[in-house]
DNA sequence: TTGATTCCCATAATATTCCATGATATAAAT
DNA sequence: ATTTATATCATGGAATATTATGGGAATCAA
């Protein structure tokens, strides 16, 4: 399946209106059962995520596999109920209208800052909305991380050594 | 599998057209799991290489490799995330055209000071994308480390000791 | 009735498709 | 081997479609 690549800036007017990046309306139309060519797709906004200033983006097909890795946790375990709280309580259905659009709710566009601009970036199976200044701020924070962890050599090679296994 | 191998320069126009050299063609095609005769093969342009001019360019099949290494990786793991970042919110799918042509968004000519021209260079398992002057300087400095420090014979020495690991 | 929400339409910019052509290359034929 | 036919390549221009984005009317909720 597709991955959700790359990013994009998008405008954010005052009644919470966005564009989703073309590119990944074609990942989220892949990912949902109930689409067909004519029809609007669907997909899950999650807010939950604590220690990270952005929404997540989830194709329908990619939200339903992490919910069912949380479901195989024992019932009533305290680590699931978490979970639960965190990916379906704090997260919806959207979506998206005629023109590739989606609506951010007041309240999720003040919880990660978002005013007139939002950056939509890919991440493989999901992808985040980020406001634009903060979304820089993490960027560097990853450089940080990653020169500090020699990260970046380990990921490089990874690209670098395919053993290609066709 | 065939490898990308030899380097061509060819004209990107202003809209940021650019033809893909026929012999690099047959390698995306053969590298792309949906292609079939008739069709146009896809690829995926990476962009985010700190410390390189250039962009990058993978078969659909060796971008998979990559992606999957990084997809049995523990979920919601710092690590994960951080690679997911780099690898797909700095890369894009694209498709050939009828022509063997690519659009380079601009966003990237700019990155890497692509205008009119763009030399591509076999890498084996990706080729780079590069504008001609950074890559004769790229080129002269690779030159130039190997004869100061004679290391060729060095670095063919090393390919006799390579254990493989396949 | 006063915000907010949804739906429908408009449009400039951008991307995609389609067609055309000279230049190379590949194959066939004498 | 030299010429002739045929296909493929790199490139340009123009027609067409898609994107991103804004504005307003219709609908809804308190």
């Amino acid at each position: 399946m597709r991955r959700f690549r790359g990013e994009a800036e998008n405008k954010v007017d005052n009644k919470g209106r966005v564009s989703i990046p073309a590119a990944f309306r074609r990942i989220l139309e892949e990912g949902d059962p109930d689409w067909s060519s004519g029809l609007n797709p669907n997909l899950v906004i999650v807010y939950g995520r604590r220690n990270r200033k952005c929404l997540e983006g989830y194709s329908i097909g990619s939200i339903e596999i992490v919910d069912n890795l949380v479901s195989n946790l024992p019932r009533y375990s305290k680590e699931r109920e978490i979970l639960e709280r965190l990916l379906n309580s704090q997260s919806l259905y959207i979506q998206l209208d005629e023109n590739g659009r989606i609506i951010l709710p007041l309240k999720l566009r003040k919880l990660v800052e978002i005013q007139t601009t939002a950056v939509f970036v890919g991440m493989g199976e999901k992808f985040q909305i980020w406001n634009p200044t903060n979304y820089i701020s993490d960027m560097n924070l990853i450089e940080k991380n990653l020169s500090e962890n020699n990260l970046e050599e380990e990921l490089y090679s990874l690209l670098d050594n395919v053993k290609n296994q066709n």
